[in-house]
DNA sequence: CTCTATTCATTGGTACGGCCAACATTGGCT
DNA sequence: AGCCAATGTTGGCCGTACCAATGAATAGAG
């Protein structure tokens, strides 16, 4: 057969290792359905963040969606060209510029999360209703702590 | 509070975030063990599939390893500069080069190994034994779904 | 036995995500 | 007033996963 397609053995048992491969899997299913749709990771991101709490500067949307300052310029710009979301600069603060999502941005982003939703069926398509919880309470914890310093 | 820094629901619900968050930390720790060690992780891959598998051609290997024949290429490149692979010509098959481990190969995938092992402990930190075996089962059956698929 | 398709190593390039350094502007604190 | 911190922005780096194309060589079909 093809022995030839065999993973070592250290590797298959690392969790690491399988942690790796299964968000390699879980990428490459995001990627193609939101590229189907238009958008990437980091679009979805940001919108999800000012559809939750609302108008915030680049800096507070950074470190809710967890994309580096930098990025988050790339990102947003994309995003206003194409209407989903809208940049002016806060009276208060001269700094900062207040991002607001648009009726556009609400509608991209309800679209998006079905499409996110169908991703996760995919993914977890061979757990069971309570395996698929389980799996998520135990990647939270470790999230959690890992999060946890800083 | 820094109300500045939480995750949206529709993200933190989601068990692809969840698993890519996790993946971060995961790579993260690897990364850093590994430079440290001077390696990096298509290393320890090549490594451990010459180790179980003995001598094989570049293209087998990154069947075996899930890299790309392209990188696999740079990889060994690094490998041999290294003395820790060696490449000959295979004499049944002039498209082909011979890999072979050598033995600081062996004793470097040895010290590897136990940095890996540190690093699944770092890693799996929040977890109870059984947890951990819980964890490790449910990614494994998605991988192994989604790797069916080829 | 020839012709075609496939395989192999290699080069070079793309995309995406995470990250860091620097800079000028502006605000907060003391 | 003076110093430190925060903000937006530019530009860059790295690792991993990919894809396309090439020339050499082999395998398979006729």
């Amino acid at each position: 057969m093809t022995a030839d397609e065999t993973t070592p053995t250290r590797l298959r048992q690392a969790p690491s290792w399988l942690l790796g491969q299964a968000s390699i899997h879980s990428h490459r299913l995001v990627t193609e359905h939101f590229t189907a749709a238009g958008a990437r990771g980091y679009h979805y991101r940001l919108l999800a963040a000012l559809q939750e709490f609302g108008p915030a500067s680049q800096a507070t949307l950074g470190r809710r969606t967890g994309v580096d300052r930098s990025d988050v310029v790339a990102a947003l710009n994309e995003l206003a060209e194409k209407k989903l979301i809208e940049r002016s600069p806060d009276p208060d603060d001269r700094r900062r510029n207040i991002i607001t999502i648009t009726t556009a941005g609400r509608d991209r982003l309800e679209h998006l999360t079905g499409v996110l939703t169908e991703i996760q069926d995919a993914l977890l398509a061979p757990l069971s209703a309570p395996e698929r919880e389980q799996l998520t309470a135990l990647l939270r914890r470790i999230v959690d702590h890992h999060a946890a310093g800083r």
